[in-house]
DNA sequence: ACCACAACCTGGCCGC
DNA sequence: TGCGGCCAGGTTGTGG
């Protein structure tokens, strides 16, 4: 579920949090969360561990520690983290339990099991293939008029596609090709330059106004300790299947694309 | 290189 | 109540 403004919702909420904190031990209860290295020795890597600083890079959470590693965590559809003191025990859902030193433990949640984490020296290993940060200087519309060249994929696809930008994911790339009057199902060749710097400027005014909403709640995206983001409020196609389009007033429809559910305006969007 | 699709998991909801 | 089917915000691996 956590795309790039729900990410970066965790990023500033855990940081001043876990500055300069230490992980005094931790325990893996679902071992397949640790793609790297064995949980065995993840867990015995990750004891004694001071966090520097929290980062992040498109929808990945780095945990930098002392030392020359850097604790990478992916929290996929259902991934949460949350702060209990140290009596409370884990649930059923809980999978990996960091104990701090301030009487702390964070706990990594995650109902339906896909998120991961790794424990590496070099966090290129795990993010090399990653395309540029939406929101820096380096993703300017050149760069995505050239990735979109040449692509029959649909342009919904395509947004999806971490290679090409980062971070993006179902609902923010209905939204911002709703945003800028694009069809979902266009190849991504078929965009003109003009075409391509409006979706450009709306991809970055859709995860801007995410990260100052928090992100989005809709089933099961939670922030730590359990607030809720309020994006949802300003969607205005995603999951709105059936419902008038706030710009023409016709039925908001839904497809598939790439496997993943699509809401669209058939007026609006060309 | 690119594209489509199954697989990874659990739980909620809906119709019967 | 229970069962089958569908749905869910993400990524990877496989085959064409």
């Amino acid at each position: 579920m956590p795309e790039l403004p729900e990410v970066e919702t965790y990023r500033r909420d855990l940081e001043p949090e876990l500055h300069g904190r230490m992980v005094r031990k931790t325990e893996v209860f679902w071992p397949r969360t640790i793609a790297v290295p064995a949980a065995e020795e993840f867990q015995r890597r990750m004891t004694n561990q001071l966090i520097d600083a929290v980062g992040r890079r498109g929808k990945y959470l780095l945990f930098s520690l002392a030392a020359h590693q850097t604790l990478i965590v992916h929290l996929r559809m259902t991934g949460e983290l949350h702060f209990h003191a140290d009596s409370v025990p884990p649930d059923k859902h809980t999978h990996v339990r960091f104990w701090l030193d301030d009487n702390r433990t964070l706990h990594y949640r995650d109902m339906r099991k896909f998120g991961r984490m790794w424990l590496v020296a070099d966090p290129l290993e795990v993010l090399r293939g990653l395309g540029p940060e939406p929101l820096e200087e380096e993703f300017q519309p050149d760069f995505l008029a050239d990735r979109l060249r040449n692509r029959t994929a649909s342009i919904k696809s395509l947004l999806l596609n971490q290679g090409i930008v980062a971070g993006v994911g179902n609902i923010y790339a209905d939204e911002a090709l709703f945003l800028s009057g694009i069809d979902p199902r266009r190849p991504g060749k078929s965009l003109s330059m003009a075409e391509v710097d409006i979706l450009f400027e709306k991809i970055r005014c859709v995860l801007n106004l995410g990260i100052e909403k928090c992100g989005s709640s809709l089933q099961t995206y939670v922030r730590l300790g359990g607030m809720r983001g309020t994006f949802q409020d300003e969607h205005q196609v995603f999951r709105k299947t059936g419902e008038p389009c706030p710009r023409c007033g016709r039925s908001i429809q839904r497809i598939v694309l790439a496997q993943r559910s699509t809401h669209f305006c058939p007026g609006c969007q060309k």
